[in-house]
DNA sequence: GTCTATACAAAGATAGAC
DNA sequence: GTCTATCTTTGTATAGAC
């Protein structure tokens, strides 16, 4: 299977961009990856700034984009949200670890970013969650089962470099770690349901 | 009451570094930031890097110094360690919640950082959390333990501007929510173990 | 100790030959 | 479309006057 330039180029860029952020990366390291010259990535790029936004855009949709059709499908108990949520997110960064510490640390200084996240409001109040808690007699928030859901999820890939480098895991015992709590996440945060 | 010119740069470093991490700063807003010539952040300092080492040496000894002193307590019991990390995470982070995300973003690339985990080990092995566990006839794992009081209080941070941008939660609001999540985490916590 | 001026280096972007 | 060479900008470091 053979790529076009341009394939290279993204494929590249996505690498090297996921793995350092904006600033951190260089287009010359990327041109590198790549195996072409570093004018051609101006030729069919512009700029820096055009490639990464290619990359951050397919990211962010990668990371978010699973939430909003569960949450916000009514024929779906919680249950099966939290054990599907979980799931997905937890099997995505099995593959993409470097996923959620990309997109959210660019989250935080990229102006367009931020701008798709108000339009789109994707993951803007729940209705359907806030209703399915209401009508089980939570009077938990939305919010607070979300963040919930997420920090569990999450967070283990964003401090896995500490933990690794720490010694408290072993590169290779992650991946077994995180299997085990993807079994264990959806009881725990239904108890925190109130 | 007046600062040298080192304590200004070094305040102004503070706040820049933290705020955009090491690649994405520039020395010349640091400068500008501590109102001070671009020449004197050489004469103090010699190198970005250097400046940048006093900071994150800083940074990282306050957001993971108050781990260990209390989990390796003996006379602590599970249920008061929980509440007193959850609370003094808590009222850290509220003071300064671009820590968490800092540390944990320039452990992936700082030599110098990765060292210091490793010498310190401070956070490795925990074998008073272990036996308190083991006592208490919890089989969880002590990494998993403090990989949940983490998750729960840290992520939220972290994830901060994503929700804020998204119109899930308000600037305002957010104080309220963390402090709330405050009481509730170390139930949470518990409801964790088995 | 502090500043001005400037050198030096690195990185992004472009012109022009092929 | 692709390459070489080069320009421009920006960030880092230093020399030397005061």
């Amino acid at each position: 299977m053979e790529l076009t330039t341009e394939e290279k180029i993204i494929e590249a860029a996505r690498k090297i961009f996921t793995q350092k952020g904006f600033s951190a990366t260089r287009t010359r390291d990327i041109a590198e990856e790549a195996g072409i010259n570093l004018a051609l990535l101006n030729y069919y790029f512009r700029s820096k700034q055009n490639l990464f936004q290619i990359i951050i855009e397919e990211k962010f949709d990668e990371l978010f984009g699973i939430i909003n059709p569960i949450l916000s499908n009514r024929e779906i108990s919680l249950e099966e949200k939290i054990e599907t949520l979980v799931t997905n997110y937890t099997n995505l960064l099995l593959e993409n670890e470097d996923l959620p510490f990309f997109v959210l640390s660019e989250i935080k200084s990229n102006e367009f970013i931020i701008k798709r996240v108000k339009q789109n409001a994707e993951i803007l109040s729940q209705p359907v969650i806030e209703s399915q808690l209401k009508e089980r007699g939570f009077t938990t928030s939305s919010f607070n089962f979300i963040m919930n859901i997420m920090s569990l999820t999450l967070f283990p890939f964003m401090s896995k470099p500490l933990f690794v480098s720490s010694g408290l895991i072993k590169e290779e015992e992650f991946a077994r770690f995180i299997t085990e709590r993807k079994k264990d996440i959806p009881t725990w945060v239904m108890n925190t349901l109130k």
